[in-house]
DNA sequence: ACCTAGAATGAATGATCATTCATTCTTACG
DNA sequence: CGTAAGAATGAATGATCATTCATTCTAGGT
């Protein structure tokens, strides 16, 4: 009797830039499925359908593609919002400030795929300092633009004594706060009320506004 | 020539507990001095002064002694708020939620070290049911006794308007994201500020308490 | 159709690490 | 003191993993 063969896959080159994106996408899946701690390279390039030489080829290192991993995951998150806060469409300041929350904690950014790779990272930050760089550099960007929002905001709708820069703050980390909840807490949180949660949050700073 | 003697230690015999302990403690140090990802067996024995052998002994595995450090992280961080929360020392309740904050977000919890350990595990909870277990089981405690406190100053404040569940799940979030941003991004946020924006959150909330 | 640059493969290598356990040491108790 | 229960040690073991590189294969150019 003999053994079913293995469906024999046909090599196919791809260029460089398409390898390393499903390298990327690979790893991210292994992160969210087995833990930061535990993805091998093994893992990843299987998930990705490929040879375990393929990553050293594309990244070098595993510690090269973990960094060019949160590089990418950082990207996507902080361009997406601050994509909306600039308001390329136009959208008057209302209308903004619901698109980011909805953003924020919508269908996309909310999965657990993503939130367990974010803190996956968040985790290594204080023992691997180029994490913390890379995140910070994004956030610092992201920081800019929600205050710059939250002070025409708070032009248009003349409210006293707020401090654009410090309420950034404080919704950013209730967004982040959220999140953790979500992901850790699944059972006491729904993604509805946390919208409304920070939706409420809102509010009390710009009744006028939601 | 005689190359130096390591300083020959005594053996030192201790009940298992206390040895439990030490091994736990170092294991914190590790942890958030390397991550919980580099940590071995090796160096929380030798942050401990002790032998490979030992974390064996008393926690049969590495997967136990990381259990076990986590809960017992968690347990002095939830029973130190809700001690505060119960109000023990039949302070008011303005005092009580004064309190609460300057211990949430004081010396003791804000330590680096502290806070790298706490979210070394939440980036492994996607992977790890049994830590999302622990922790829920804890978080869900604190939960309930916060939400009670909030729902004692509704009534005496006459607040309208206010679900004393969804302030209390949205202020534990805010704590949680402000202990982010001081991991991460702390040169972007001071303890101060974090303690200014979280009172900031309570004030808008209960006006007359803070 | 042929050739070649270089993309992709995966068995082999060596490093790291958790775990084991035969042995040594400590201390409480008789 | 002497002894035994069991706490502590650390060299040895075997498993896992990142990384290497000789070889194989692909596809675009001629």
């Amino acid at each position: 009797m003999k053994a079913a063969q293995p469906p024999k896959k046909r090599r196919k080159i791809l260029p460089k830039e398409q390898r390393r994106q499903q390298l990327i996408e690979a790893t991210i899946a292994c992160i969210a499925r087995y833990g930061l701690a535990s993805t091998t390279m093994h893992m990843v390039t299987q998930e990705a359908g490929l040879s375990v030489g393929i990553a050293n080829l594309h990244f070098e290192t595993k510690e090269n593609l973990l960094r060019e991993t949160l590089r990418y995951v950082a990207e996507e998150y902080h361009t997406g919002q601050i994509d909306i806060m600039r308001g390329r469409e136009a959208e008057n300041l209302s209308d903004r400030l619901t698109a980011l929350l909805n953003f924020q904690l919508g269908k996309g950014v909310t999965q657990r795929r993503k939130m367990s790779v974010w803190f996956a990272y968040f985790g290594e930050v204080g023992a691997r300092p180029i994490y913390q760089k890379i995140v910070s550099a994004w956030d610092r960007a992201a920081a800019r633009e929600l205050e710059s929002l939250f002070a025409s905001i708070i032009q248009e709708g003349g409210y006293r004594d707020v401090d654009p820069g410090e309420l950034a703050m404080g919704y950013s980390a209730l967004i982040d706060g959220l999140h953790l909840a979500l992901l850790v807490t699944p059972r006491e949180l729904t993604k509805q009320s946390a919208r409304k949660i920070a939706r409420d949050f809102l509010q009390r700073a710009f009744p006028n506004h939601i």
